[in-house]
DNA sequence: GTAAATACGAGTAAAAAAGTCGTATTTATT
DNA sequence: AATAAATACGACTTTTTTACTCGTATTTAC
């Protein structure tokens, strides 16, 4: 429990790479697949969701690949993980609020809290400070 | 991702349910099962391991049940998840070492940074947040 | 025209979580 | 002593989620 899933990792590492791969300009799924050892289809998958939500620029065609667009100092690991995994929640109820058992339940403000807690600790962190 | 599992969320529920009880002694797995719809088995299960980890005290025979001997103040969130779920970690390779790629990894640093994080996030709740 | 890359929906496989079953043990009640 | 109601617990099955693969289309440098 309480983990990350592994299109968030790859996505992670891939940031990273091409971080550090700025100034080569473009880089290939194959090439970040390969290098790290991660299933080329799946990473290609997340980089295609990561370019529709501009934080990568994808070129096509042959010696096409994926390049850096955004600012990750002003991205929040919070907006990132809901961005590639939806709304961030404990519990399903925490935002889908077709719970059975909310009449009874006993636990649902605390756990909301807590929640909001891990919600504001993701906040604050910046996907700049994994990829640095 | 980021979610807790059924289990520590009946344990919490049932917790709530004996500290809110506390005058009128034990506390029977059918009871909490039936007023809050949860299934009985598999909340009987998880009582039966806080009390080997003595949260609470069972009591055999017919009228037995179960009692909270714990003090919830003293108890982490952290110290409370990891006795019911293992280690926590937001990759397996936070705690497990046998990770493939973990020559290559370029986010294990971070990804523990993180992780420190939220261990940290969880050591400074107690029970007795949620319970409460 | 070909080859190498991205794009993406649909489908499959594997892993994890959730739940069930069977059986044993304890003990208050009768 | 028999019964019944509770805990104890390992093994199993089902369900759900995650991870991965496949097929096919599109783009574009060469
Ligand atoms: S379990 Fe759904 S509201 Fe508490
Ligand atoms: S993925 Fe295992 S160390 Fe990074």
């Amino acid at each position: 429990m309480l983990k990350i899933t592994r299109k968030v990792e790859y996505a992670l590492i891939a940031l990273r790479h091409m971080q550090s791969n700025k100034e080569n300009g473009l880089t290939s799924a194959k090439e970040i697949a390969s290098h790290y050892g991660i299933p080329q289809q799946l990473l290609a998958k997340t980089l295609q969701q990561m370019a529709r939500d501009d934080i990568i620029e994808a070129v096509q065609g042959p010696a096409g690949g994926y390049r850096l667009i955004a600012n990750l100092d002003l991205i929040s690991l919070k907006d990132f993980f809901e961005q590639l995994e939806g709304p961030m929640g404990l519990m399903d109820c925490s935002f889908d609020s077709d719970c059975i058992q909310i009449g009874a339940c006993n636990i649902r403000v605390p756990i909301q809290r807590i929640n909001n807690n891990m919600r504001n600790m993701f906040s604050q962190m910046t996907l700049q400070e994994v990829t640095q």
